[in-house]
DNA sequence: TAAACTTACGTTGTGCGTAAAAATC
DNA sequence: GATTTTTACGCACAACGTAAGTTTA
């Protein structure tokens, strides 16, 4: 048994259900069905109850919940002594963001983070994701969280922490904010206003229209801006389309200042990615804060 | 983090020791060392200072410590109180056991689990190793514990759970008890009483003979008893000499009644096997006692 | 029939043992 | 130099994802 199995466990108690879980723990469902099979095999009794509506406790589950919670509470305790002994939670971690990370997922991750290492001093640099890059390879961060697409370098290591879906931005006032999804060929017509060379957004939209076999030359690009701010307030003021991460857009959408669309035939996500320098020693800090990344609170908007 | 990890852990700083804790665990050292990296790393500091004396814990490593016992307590306490609830406690389990095992081994086993399980209910059927196999495929126990040698059957888990050496032993009053080995060329001379066939140590004994090249036929059996109470004290009177499992014979030894050797040029030992039919469906209880032995405490003699 | 969980299977990573090396008394 | 821990490497098993299957409201 493992306090990563008492962790699903809890998530699955409280949400009731194993496909909501999986979700939050950024799993598939059957890996949920597994790890709950495993357990209720320990422990020699099910665990929960099936159904096609969600699960439910059993008596037993009960127990296990109980002490599972209880388990969870105490390792962080002793993660917290450690780090009054060893005075690493007043160390300062420097992290390299790309913009649409460090504007909307990072900050609500670093806050929890705080809530549980008080003193940790935390510094965010933001750029765009080439150039944060180039700050963990220069060694000028302890690690880099950038969107993707996803590459190799011997030096460093990478994982996907998260991914977001990349839409289409128009104002509300244009036609095609009727629709909810675009054409390539509808779009080569549209005025496009793009971040600058660098910007992972236009990194991964040009790699899926050169999977087309669209040269990108066919594109009507008006405008290319080294600002999401910018960028945003073009497309509201109608001046063109823009392509964007979804939950980047998600405040503006519901306050209907801007229209979204997906794009037909394309499945268009952007992968997050931590990236770090293999040969890089961490401190206890950064490593808490690595797992805290990685582990079950994987990067996400919020 | 597992509580596995916790128990290895409490099992190195209570005796100080890796080498010492990979024996108790059924481990090489190495894995014990892999293991102390990786919860070393994962909380970001040292957690034992190594000597060649063995080693100390950190004042992290104390904190540690601390907590890992207070975990295993409170799942040993969450185990029970799904026991209580199921009222799986108060089943039964029906192992097989050869003799030596039976015997020597695992009563001190059974005794420390009913400590764990009062109520527990366990009935042993001791017999020969080839009958306890017999039991297993019929169904007529719920797993056996035999000696090897080791085999494989489609119907069967075979799982190594314990070992132990095979030495040859006479009478202290024998000229051969002034040594402590011996070679085969002299035990061929030696008038040898063994224990019927099927029984363990002679397949055992028999398989190692047949590898150096020299036929059985050319040892001296001199008598076969189908009791192993009954060779001992033959061979306590001299009538001859005999093969056992060191730990069989170790109290005899202590008493000086018995004298042992090893034998030259072989590396003789035996493995305790647990057996059970792959089909088979376990009580909770059942599949604690499973755990049980092949867990930490595996079988050992007492 | 749609939503939920389970089973089957191929791939990847972790844990272990063996063997050889390094460190310390 | 003997004892203890570390490093290197090969193998086996466990965990996950994909895809197809089963159950139930």
């Amino acid at each position: 048994m493992n306090l990563y199995q008492f962790e699903l466990f809890c998530q699955i108690a409280k949400v009731r259900s194993f496909t909501k879980a999986a979700k939050l723990m950024h799993l598939t469902q059957p890996a949920i069905s597994a790890q709950v099979q495993a357990m209720e095999n320990f422990y020699g009794t099910k665990l929960f109850e099936r159904s096609a509506t969600g699960v439910k406790l059993t008596p037993a589950g009960e127990l296990v919940y109980k002490y599972a919670q209880h388990f969870l509470a105490e390792h962080e305790k002793l993660e917290r002594e450690i780090d009054n002994l060893l005075g690493t939670n007043a160390q300062t971690i420097v992290i390299g963001a790309s913009t649409t990370i460090g504007n909307f997922a990072l900050p609500c991750n670093v806050w929890s983070f705080k809530e549980k290492f008080p003193e940790a001093n935390i510094r965010i640099e933001v750029d765009n994701s080439q150039k944060v890059i180039a700050l963990v390879l220069d060694g000028k961060v302890d690690f880099g969280l950038a969107e993707g697409p996803e590459f190799t370098n011997p030096d460093l290591e990478i994982k996907k922490v998260g991914e977001s879906q990349v839409v289409v931005i128009t104002s509300p006032e244009l036609p095609q904010a009727q629709q909810n999804s675009i054409t390539i060929e509808e779009l080569k017509k549209l005025p496009l206003i793009l971040r600058e060379p660098g910007s992972s957004v236009r990194e991964v939209f040009f790699e899926a229209i050169k999977k087309t076999g669209i040269p990108a030359s066919e594109l009507n690009i008006v405008l290319e801006l080294g600002s999401f701010q910018g960028v945003l307030e073009a497309v509201k003021k109608g001046h063109g389309v823009s392509i964007s991460c979804l939950e980047a857009v998600k405040k503006e959408y519901h306050r209907k200042e801007l229209h979204y669309l997906t794009l037909k035939d394309m499945e268009l996500t952007m992968p997050f990615l931590l990236v770090y320098r293999k040969d890089r020693t961490f401190s206890p800090l950064a490593k808490r804060f690595l797992r805290f990344i990685i582990g079950p609170a994987a990067l996400e908007f919020c």
